[in-house]
DNA sequence: AAGATCAGCAACCGCCTGACC
DNA sequence: TGGTCAGGCGGTTGCTGATCT
């Protein structure tokens, strides 16, 4: 097909680039007052110079009240990474299982990621047990962030609960702080950074339960075992941040 | 202190797909 | 049934700021 959408074809005028506080603002309290219906028809009933579709990708990627800034942490980026190994580049369905990441956002990290390690494995390619030429540099860039920037102080998840249209597993309760008593109520939730609490809050029995709960962490273990076990990957499983930091999957739902 | 280099991020572009007429 | 439109997605580009030399 290919055809340019009318919307950000058309000869009216139409702001690029990046936007403004005061667009934000717009959109924000435009949408925050009528919701979505229509992309198209948000700039215009919104003030905006923009086409629609700059309008969604604006609020999907940016002014969404949902999404958290910052730094991937260590466990999302070990999912992610799990994730793209048995989803490819689907980004959107990553981003689907990263409550508070867009995709772009996922898609920006990955690449940059993926810069890292091609850029990493020429070099030692070429050159045999040469130092990476790419990671001398700064930004504590150390490829898998495990490297010399600080510990993230990072993703401290915030509370927020997940978009009221994804579907929660049986047993899901929308306070983290309750995330004990969840498991006992039916959903099994997997604490992933947190060995002691995965310890007494999991019962599940998986694969990916044990693997998880050892080493106090996602290590190659546990993304093995996601991996691996495609009926988790596939199966409808959610994920949570807890309010210390942790991050639980939740697993119980068995459709597709 | 200044220029060079690089990573991170925001946004655009082109294509695909489903809904509607 | 075919055409059009709008939404959505993945790939790519370009800007900005941090870091290094």
């Amino acid at each position: 097909m290919g055809r340019v959408h009318p919307c950000c074809s058309e000869e009216k005028k139409v702001r690029k680039g990046l936007w403004s506080p005061e667009e934000d603002e717009r959109l924000t309290s435009h949408i925050a007052r009528f919701g979505v219906s229509c992309w198209s028809s948000i700039p215009e009933l919104a003030g905006l110079q923009r086409c629609g579709k700059s309008c969604r990708l604006r609020w999907m990627n940016y002014l969404r009240p949902d999404l958290k800034r910052g730094r991937f942490s260590q466990q999302e980026e070990d999912l992610i990474i799990a994730l793209h190994k048995a989803l490819g580049n689907s980004w959107s369905q990553i981003a689907a299982r990263l409550p508070g990441r867009s995709d772009n956002e996922i898609k920006n990290f990955w690449n940059a990621r993926l810069r890292k390690k091609l850029r990493q494995k020429e070099a030692s390619s070429t050159t045999g047990s040469k130092e990476p030429a790419a990671s001398h540099h700064r930004r504590g860039g150390e490829d898998g962030g495990s490297g010399t920037h600080p510990p993230p102080p990072a993703v401290q998840f915030n509370p927020v609960p997940a978009p009221e249209d994804r579907p929660r597993p049986a047993g899901y309760v929308a306070d983290p702080a309750a995330a004990g008593s969840t498991a006992a109520a039916g959903g099994s939730p997997l604490v992933a950074g947190n060995a002691a609490a995965a310890e007494s809050v999991a019962p599940s029995p998986t694969s990916t339960t044990s693997a998880c709960t050892e080493a106090g962490g996602c290590d190659d273990g546990f993304l093995k075992a996601m991996v691996d076990d495609a009926s988790f990957l596939f199966g409808d499983f959610y994920l949570d941040g807890n309010q210390d930091g942790s991050i639980s999957f939740w697993e119980g739902h068995a459709f597709c």
